[in-house]
DNA sequence: TTCGGCGCTCGAATCGATTCGAGCGCATGG
DNA sequence: CCATGCGCTCGAATCGATTCGAGCGCCGAA
């Protein structure tokens, strides 16, 4: 139905509501915005005349134009929307900018990385370089962002990292520490006894492949907290075997586990470092699986401190990031940086959280 | 530092391009926007001198002005991020949004509800009523949307609401047959034997109160999902108790069965009927603990279909929604009026899917 | 009576790009 | 040699609101 369409391009204009009211159209705009020695008749007489043409206030798009602000932040996730918020730990992070955004008049706008796939002439969606954004937020950051950090800059658009390669650029960034972290943990479990230890990993790069981690494949690793991990626990067990999942969920810990664990109960693992909550609690149900008991048998431990809905009785040994707090300052940062100030990049710390899945070697043989 | 924001004031311009490559400002426009004849030796001259002067393209707000589309769609949420992004039907849906959006120039913007809250003089985030989007989506949309379909409506933006109470207004929805399905789900518990049934609901509203289902409670409910759910475990089963639990959660399935299956084994239910998978996964952790086996002592039923990430070994009885489909269908229907279409609402219908979790009642007594 | 000051309103410029019809130059056909 | 057509480029209007300095009317003080 076009009468539909036409309804819409008839829509009023503060001009035509000014006219109504018998006022310019400068005394309008400052009646709605507030702004401005306005008398309390006129104000009214306004709005009357805007309630009267059903007028719904001014058009933010020339608002913006105007104003050179939109009021909007991008968040640019690298992964499509399903797999970026099955991550418990960005959704997190995402409260945590929203949150912290929601002070200022700032909506939060979802772009998934500047495509350069092989989408034909498709044109693709909004791109970071025709978003009206007025900052971005870059999420678990990777070398290809490389490209829409050199657009955003050439836009003047303020940028914020989240777990980016530090020192990468002169970028604003939010950083964990993830390798020191890890060691951490690593230490916990050498601590205890153990010193066959086995890893299950994030994913290396974008191929998601579950595999073993071999030189060649680190050498080839895009995902800088992947590797960090890795080389935290490394740094405790040179010679931890690790292995792959193809993303952090639960069964994909599972699958993983299962793999480490399928040797002679004699060389097997004594304890599993996972680089997430969610593959730490895939590898407690492989060895509830396998009839191997945990802590007893197998002590456990990941990283994150989401609460893994559903795992109780279980209570993780794990690293606690302040994912909300990571996305606060994230915002924090934005909010400083469009309000021209100088921000600094920021590391977070993870805290140790010793929970019943860790327990000293078992003493058999 | 007022540096910063000098700098920034200082970005070149579309005209500037054109003076440096000796065109008009038009000509450099066509020259961007690739629509129109353009020689090839004036679009490179153009592009070059952009390049120079290290310009990013034209600028998205001034375009969408003159266009008169930002190539945004909102997505309104009733509840704060974190919240909403908890549930994975939620996020099929988005990503099924997102989905289809993408196929046009379109972002999603995330919007809470228009804050009525008592926030004092706190401007809240961009609003409905401000947000530079030609159309929008509302999920999971209860009677506190009225006001925004109103200021929605009044700004010409086309509006799709994702299960909201059919025949509210002449808005386009997505439904679905929450009602009926779930009487389908319990016929196959009555087909079964089953007469001592018990109901794990959803929030009745936004109290996300965990207590026993009266009469009362349920006249001064807001959610239609939750409503129409428990009707149509009613029309089987009038007399069923229900507990809501404090939202979608396996651990609220888990502490509502707790209460449920606390009597003496001879009146305890034979079955629960569960309005989320997560809940049935907590009535099913419950049981576990309680010592209840299940399916054979309990049948536990859900409802969405998710894959319940770390359930396994249990094959959950369930009534799978076409969540993402949902989410391509509200996208497709916001395209559609937006290209000034009429669309018409849609109803979905859940598939039944008989996992392991269901099993005839015991003969015992 | 006149002038300074105050409070409100108005005009006009501006934000940056898009769009469409007009115009111009060149080549080809009659 | 002139008319017609074609391909490209340009001007000017437009999108809708915001902003800021100027202006105007009125009141109290000198």
């Amino acid at each position: 139905m076009t009468a539909v369409d036409n309804s819409v391009e008839h829509r009023p204009t503060l001009a035509a509501v000014a006219a109504r009211a018998g006022v310019s159209a400068s005394t309008a705009s400052l009646a709605f915005s507030g702004t401005g020695p306005v008398s309390d008749a006129t104000r009214e007489r306004v709005l009357q005349a805007a309630r009267e043409l059903n007028y719904a206030g001014p058009d933010p798009r020339a608002r913006s134009l105007r104003r050179g602000r939109s009021g909007i932040v991008g968040v640019v996730l690298e992964e499509r929307v399903r797999d970026a918020f099955r991550d418990p730990i960005k959704i997190a992070t995402l409260d945590g900018i929203s949150e912290e955004l929601g002070s200022i008049d700032a909506g939060l706008l979802v772009l998934t990385e500047v495509a350069g796939e092989a989408e034909g002439d498709e044109k693709n969606p909004v791109t970071l370089s025709d978003a009206p954004i007025d900052g971005a937020v870059l999420m678990g950051c990777s070398p290809r962002f490389e490209e829409s950090i050199a657009t955003l800059r050439a836009r003047g658009v303020p940028v914020v990292a989240i777990e980016g390669n530090p020192g990468d650029d002169d970028i604003v960034m939010i950083l964990q520490d993830n390798r020191e972290a890890t060691r951490r943990g690593a230490e916990h479990l050498k601590a205890l006894g153990h010193t066959r230890v086995a890893i299950v990993a994030l994913s290396l790069d974008r191929d998601h492949r579950r595999a073993l981690v071999t030189p060649e494949r680190i050498a080839a690793g895009t995902s800088a907290t992947t590797l960090e991990r890795l080389a935290g626990a490394r740094d405790v067990f040179p010679d931890a075997p690790a292995y792959t999942g193809a993303g952090s969920y639960v069964e994909e810990g599972r699958l993983a586990a299962l793999e480490l664990l399928s040797g002679e109960a004699s060389d097997r693992p004594t304890a599993i470092i996972a680089q997430s909550d969610l593959l730490a609690a895939g590898v407690i149900r492989a060895a509830e699986e396998l009839g191997i008991a945990v802590p007893e048998q197998l002590s456990v431990i990941g990283f994150d401190g989401v609460k893994v809905d559903g795992l109780w009785p279980y209570d993780l040994t794990t690293l606690v990031q302040p994912a909300a707090e990571k996305g606060r300052a994230a915002g924090r940062a934005v909010k400083a940086m469009l309000a021209g100030n100088d921000v600094a990049s920021r590391l977070f710390t993870a805290e140790f959280h010793e929970g019943n899945t860790t327990a000293p070697v078992p003493v058999v043989e």
